[in-house]
DNA sequence: CCTTTATGCAATATATATTTTACATAAAGT
DNA sequence: ACTTTATGTAAAATATATATTGCATAAAGG
């Protein structure tokens, strides 16, 4: 399922899919494929989205499902 | 880094690691290994561990390393 | 129009999470 | 002593996250 409140934290910090993705040290296409809950992405990969975007586990990944 | 929380909070559902495996579905080294800090798990099965001990992202996995 | 930017999509390659099977050991119970 | 339970460890196999490259399109600006 989508996660829509990772775009929304990355477009509140005026970021594109790709400067999100370089600032994390991965590719556009993860950046993408997580926001269109393609992926399933690592602990540490979520945890660096989140420090990036000043936002806890809680706040970005946390019932996305169900 | 060792995840202790996590361990903690198996212990107080007095689950061994081969239980708690088996509740979430995967196997009892995965949950060792994690409780080892030497996987890097799976979102959804970092959600999965936090339905079965009745715990959130971030008080299972949040800021364990740095 | 033309160029850039942002995003989605897809095929192939690579790294790594997870499984499977098995062995070792320490602690607890009988 | 013997058996069971809990845990750590390891090698090989499998599944999947992630990278790489490239193409397509829509929106915005020159």
């Amino acid at each position: 399922m989508k996660n829509l409140k990772l775009k929304v934290a990355r477009v509140e910090h005026d970021l594109s899919q790709a400067e999100l993705a370089e600032k994390i040290g991965v590719t556009r296409q993860t950046i993408g494929l997580i926001e269109q809950g393609k992926y399933n992405p690592s602990l540490q990969l979520c945890i660096s989205i989140c420090k990036t975007l000043n936002k806890t586990l809680d706040e970005l990944f946390w019932q996305e499902e169900d």
